[in-house]
DNA sequence: ATGAAAGCGCTAACAC
DNA sequence: GTGTTAGCGCTTTCAT
């Protein structure tokens, strides 16, 4: 059952194939009778229009690439869930490609996008990547790159993120006004700019306030509920006096949130706690969990519409990069009130 | 700046274009001293295969079409990151389609996917979806269609699922064996096998144990929180008596830990709860949420490799369509112990 | 081992 | 309002 083409649709119809492709196509010069019967046709014989063949020769795919660590984790795939939603309204499709954290994946990632040329791409920068040449080589082919979250200013080109300093101010200025004066900070030794921006608010936060900034307090881990477990059992072993902790993400407060639970000592009333990120549990569990929300769905919808915007202009790297920097959220749960 | 062709790079080196082609593509009858010329030139020229072209006239596009309801679900995002991994490592891409469970985007997904050329579709049906004539069309058209999760017997395609069944009878059974005589079940009233299949799991369970099927202890509503709670509320309003609840997914379940909580009725002491799916909130909330895991990751590979084992062989339709079960894990969590 | 030529299914400029 | 024609950049068969 070989597939139906313009050719069938003309021959059944005894006019040409290029009738039928404007027809098709909504030609303005094309009689309405004839449109009608080539529609009718195109029905008839399941006609599906080989998009191929068409973007072969308009040189336009209607495919956007969009190349993301990994989709296994609630954060990304909210974001590609935005993006999807609004290129699809547009008219584009999502080509998709995880990086799984990995350099040479994502370069692989970059190529396959080419090579499907794709109208352009949009890509959060994967945790081992340094080197950033297969980015900048898309900026020199002039193909649009837009990136999110994980931006790289060395890169250059337009991005989407919230304001992790911000964020990170915000969550400590929340916990100050709740009558907190030693504030315990956790953090991360992974060298990723948005969790340095958080810290970089923390510190802020105690300066407007006039607290002092106690490197004692500060620690840094790897990402994980044990991380935040660890950092309290350590400052209790060590009777050292806090009554405050803002853990850099969700998974770390958790743990937090846990020892304490399990040390007896109560929050709010004796230890307040927020933390980053807004993951589904923490509104679920007890004490509910203070948090910053990223807007990850909307995120991803500002990326696709800056992207569509940008490309629309048909000059998308002759301005500076635009960026959108969306504000961090707060949301005031039991364990800081 | 055009993009580099075949020719541009037969030009530079005197040669013409067709054998170019067969270089880049390992043809045995090229000299290892052309191929070598032309992949250095290649490089040099920043060539990049048109895909676009390939795929059109060798009629393969290395595309496969992922359709489902929403990436904003972990489930289905997980299987989706399952997919992408296995067919990426198989030299397949994912052409991603959200139908956000409405029938008339489904539709226009497999459309979108028929007209992209995509070598075959692996999807899980949109709640909303009665008429299955667009899925039964691919087969019709011979394209590969595989589905999982919320399969569709009357389509007749390969797919993978968990058991539901036994998920629902391992989730009552579980709630038999931990001393509950009276067990209410939520479920609802989509027209959804893998739902009526827990239902039926949870019926059957009774019926080994000797415990009577009491319709008054059966609820169906719309997947949500809320059900879960109006659930709890009507059986305490009604003064029904009952001791453990199998809630037919996770966010019905945390309705009714919820409610239980608010009315100040003991979990487990006088109930017992467990749900269905294993999100990420249930190990975190308190108490934490027995539930029955579906293996998503797991779910997508399966899929994926099902999904390729089945287009090598080259009669993806001739044989009766091949299905794969996957074995439901039960997570005994406080909430049930 | 390389070249010539046809054609995948469409778009778009140009004729009539 | 419809038809003719020339490609888009490849794959693939056949010839040399």
């Amino acid at each position: 059952m070989k597939k139906t083409t313009i050719h069938d649709i003309a021959r059944e119809l005894n006019i040409t194939f290029s009738t039928v492709a404007k027809a098709l196509n909504d030609h303005p010069r094309i009689a309405a009778a004839t449109k009608e019967a080539v529609r009718e046709m195109a029905i008839k014989l399941n006609y599906q229009q080989n998009k191929l063949a068409s973007s072969l020769r308009s040189g336009r795919t209607g495919i956007v690439g969009v190349l993301v660590p990994t989709l296994d984790v609630s954060f990304f795939s909210s974001v590609v869930h935005g993006i999807e939603t609004v290129m699809n309204e547009n008219g584009y499709n999502i080509l998709l490609y995880q990086s799984k954290e990995i350099y040479e994946d994502e370069i692989r990632g970059v190529d396959t996008f080419l090579q499907t040329r794709v109208e352009g791409i949009i890509s959060s920068v994967a945790l081992s990547t340094k080197n950033y040449d297969h980015f900048i080589d898309l900026k020199k082919r002039k193909i649009p790159l837009l990136m999110f979250d994980r931006t790289v200013d060395e890169i250059g080109v337009p991005y989407v993120r919230i304001d992790d300093y911000g964020g990170g101010f915000m969550a400590t200025e929340h916990l100050i006004k709740q009558g907190c004066k030693r504030i315990v900070h956790i953090s991360t030794d992974q060298q990723v700019e948005i969790f340095k921006e958080r810290l970089r608010g923390y510190k802020e936060a105690l300066l407007k306030y006039g607290l002092p900034i106690d490197e004692s307090l500060i620690f840094y881990g790897n990402l994980s509920i044990e991380l935040g477990k660890n950092c309290i059992k350590k400052l209790v072993d060590e009777k050292v006096d806090f009554d405050g902790v803002f853990a850099f993400e969700d998974y770390t407060g958790l743990g937090a949130l846990k020892e304490l639970k399990d040390l007896k000592i109560n929050v709010p009333e004796q230890v307040k706690v927020i933390a980053f990120a807004n993951e589904a549990f923490g509104a679920h569990i007890t004490p509910s969990m203070s948090t910053v929300d990223q807007q990850t769905v909307k995120m991803g919808e500002e990326a696709a519409r800056l992207f569509l915007k940008l490309i629309k202009e048909n000059k998308y790297y002759e301005n500076a990069p635009e960026q959108i920097i969306l504000d961090p959220i707060l949301i005031q749960r039991e364990s800081s009130q």
